[in-house]
DNA sequence: CGTTATTGTAACAATATGTTACAATAGTAA
DNA sequence: TTACTATTGTAACATATTGTTACAATAACG
């Protein structure tokens, strides 16, 4: 979330750079849904802020020179440490009900940062909405070095976000089920190997629906996109499913 | 496009409110691709300025307190003279390469408006792109008071436009081919009442192929979202076609 | 080895879509 | 009135996709 911005920079740049707002477009920030898959649940990527008891989307804002899906890149790679995500734009959120400084108040006072009322901080707000893709194994949830903290959460479990980013996660959520079977993108919430058990809780949980196994697997295999591994052996007395991989057919 | 604001006003304003850009949010602007159908093609409203020979959308920007969707209906209506549009936001642009104030320095210019380098309206841009499907023959292209016009244009033919306003479009018409099963937005290109024949043209225009009479026919009654009104005369030598009527059943 | 639980897949059913064909019919002209 | 024409509405069948049931394969366990 916005907040996320003033504590990516070192003490210094908070009095300099973020005070003016110089080197950043005004009024206009990225928010980014983070999502991974752990235990059969959708997680959400969100920071804390122990001060104030908030909690919010990572996000920030675009440098004067830098394009936006780069500025969106490089919110989420600071917050999880990876590189090549998945990344999409989904909406742009433009109510003026979205203004309330209120919380970046706190927060700045509780930083000791004195803002005056113009400040660029507390004015309006328009957010680009970007979701991305992750596989929880290899994420590194990474708060910033001034106290605050970045977890998963339970989709199903989310604490009260600040201002509307619930309702950005509820849209992101939406977008992708709308997209899921058009653009193949679950396999980026699984490592690079899964069964097809796996991927079919992926949807499933996506979906929020239980899906026919046999018409999913024959579905999944005659897309062409999975490439047969290895079997796992689970250690369970019952046959060893087979290890997918995803191949990008160019 | 951005442009269109600054004619939007009274030429006072020009040199009042648009001089600081007081009363609108910075570096943020909303652009419209509004379809039209007629003549089995699609139409595109663009706006000219004649003195630079320059196309672009129309466009404007969002009011200190004014929601994004709000900005986009307001924009929109101004140059269609309609009401209760479909609207939908697509995509929003926002690379660094988007920026190139050389057109707008050529109109500002050609209107007598000083403009020292850091003008607002010669920063950078980022652009909330919102797609319109309207009533082709309700729609009244409304240029501004100052000399451009406002009119019609072949999505086929195309002038040269400006800066990427031409891949906007390309964007908008890709968003519309992909929703256009899932969201049933068709019939908004059309008037109240309307023929099979002329559903289906709708459809094949949109999605640039053919598609099969008896198909397209058996799926679009298998939807119940179409009504039956009366049968239309057209005066040729076959079968009368019916007229039918989009309902929206909630 | 049998038992157990789960996986991979075949087989059939139901539904959706592609294709062909034909009856219905508004205008035209004998 | 009555053929004739072109287009519409729809049935009928073929093919493709998805839903459902069933069953063989098999890793671990006793």
């Amino acid at each position: 979330m916005i907040l996320a911005v003033i504590f990516n920079m070192p003490k210094e740049v908070i009095t300099e750079e973020a005070k003016d707002g110089k080197g950043f477009m005004l009024g206009l920030a990225v928010d980014a849904v983070i999502f991974g898959f752990h235990d059969r649940q959708l997680k959400v990527l969100l920071l804390e802020y122990k001060q104030t008891g908030l909690f919010a989307l990572p996000g920030g804002f675009i440098r004067t020179k830098e394009n936006l899906n780069d500025a969106a890149t490089r919110i989420v790679t600071r917050r999880t440490g990876l590189h090549n995500i998945y990344l999409q734009q989904f909406y742009t959120f433009g109510d003026y009900s979205r203004y309330d400084p209120t919380p970046m108040k706190a927060i700045m006072n509780a930083k000791g940062i004195k803002a005056p009322a113009d400040h660029w901080l507390l004015q309006r707000f328009i957010t680009v909405g970007y979701l991305a893709l992750v596989d929880f194994t290899k994420a590194l949830p990474t708060p910033d070095a001034i106290s605050d903290s970045c977890r998963w959460y339970d989709l199903n479990a989310l604490p009260v976000l600040m201002q509307d980013h619930r309702s950005i996660i509820d849209k992101a959520l939406e977008t992708l089920q709308l997209t899921l079977d058009q653009k193949l993108t679950g396999f980026n919430l699984l490592p690079e190997q899964f069964t097809m058990g796996d991927l079919q809780s992926v949807y499933e949980t996506i979906l929020g629906k239980p899906l026919i196994r046999a018409a999913f697997q024959r579905k999944m295999l005659g897309l062409g996109i999975l490439e047969l591994v290895a079997k796992k052996m689970t250690g369970k007395a019952h046959k060893a499913p087979y290890l997918y991989r995803f191949i990008n057919k160019t």
